[in-house]
DNA sequence: ATTGTAATGAGAAAGCGATATCATATAGTA
DNA sequence: TACTATATGATATCGCTTTCTCATTACAAT
């Protein structure tokens, strides 16, 4: 990961320009945009590289694979629409959470998500796409069937 | 799903008793102490069963494949050791986080984990699997790799 | 413009959880 | 106790995400 190429840009941008958690699929799909020819393996190749270099950050939701967003938002949480499948960040936090825990535990962090409909979604009735070409239009493969990755 | 058979009575006691959520594996090797010939098919065939029936339910954590753990219990969250990676029910909850999402977001459910040191991790220094038989002991595999399924 | 080399793209392969297959064992009933 | 159909156990196979392989492309320095 040294030379400056098109399709590490394109990758690094869409993720910037969703300001959301995107799946690797959703980036290749944003990224080929700007770069038609773009490959799976070289999406990977980079979220892993932009990862290490602390630019993309990896995002885990229950029963879900991970997600990547970039670096530099403080601590934040996430909101998953149950219709479209997209995830949004919600700046917002509950506070301290460590009373929660039973006696004898000690806390260092949490993980909060969110359920429900987002802004779309809840506007438009029944199951629909949004029209614009926005990357994150595309509603993540939901799992039917109990296989894994689920993982 | 029709006949009770010692390795469905095994499976379904191994998760009553430990009052956390198990993996499969976990479920595997605790229902052995009572039938030693188990099988792992056996078991995601009964887990499965038994989530049909309405007896168990699966739990989902970030980054986690799923669990599997008694219904009948009322709203609740999970703590997750950093240490020995065992799960915990939480009973307790930070209540209403509506007000959390965004503007026009409807939100409907949420996930809470919280993570850090169980009470026997908390107590003990460097890595340390408890002594005794109890199902939980076993630590679940971490994932050192970013392979899937993860889950 | 030339050149050395890292990055890419396409497809094969890995890795792993979960499921399917099938011969055997056994619960439940007559 | 005998019978029959369901459940089990061992293992092969699947399904899916992620990584590997390698010939080709194209940065970037000269």
């Amino acid at each position: 990961m040294e030379r400056h190429t098109r399709q590490r840009a394109a990758i690094r941008e869409a993720i910037v320009a969703a300001a959301r958690p995107l799946l690797p699929q959703e980036v290749l799909q944003a990224a080929q945009r700007q770069v038609p020819g773009l490959g799976i393996a070289t999406v990977y190749r980079n979220l892993k590289g932009l990862v290490e270099e602390g630019e993309l950050r990896v995002v885990h939701l229950p029963g879900e694979n991970p997600r990547f967003e970039a670096t530099g938002h403080a601590h934040h949480h996430h909101f998953q629409c149950r219709q479209c499948q997209r995830v949004f960040d919600v700046h917002a936090c509950p506070g301290d959470l460590s009373r929660l825990a039973p006696q004898g535990f000690t806390v260092e962090d949490h993980d909060l998500t969110l359920y429900g409909r987002c802004q779309d979604c809840s506007a438009a009735r029944g199951v629909r796409r949004r029209a614009t070409g926005e990357p994150g239009s595309v509603a993540a493969p939901r799992r039917e069937h109990a296989h894994p990755n689920r993982r």
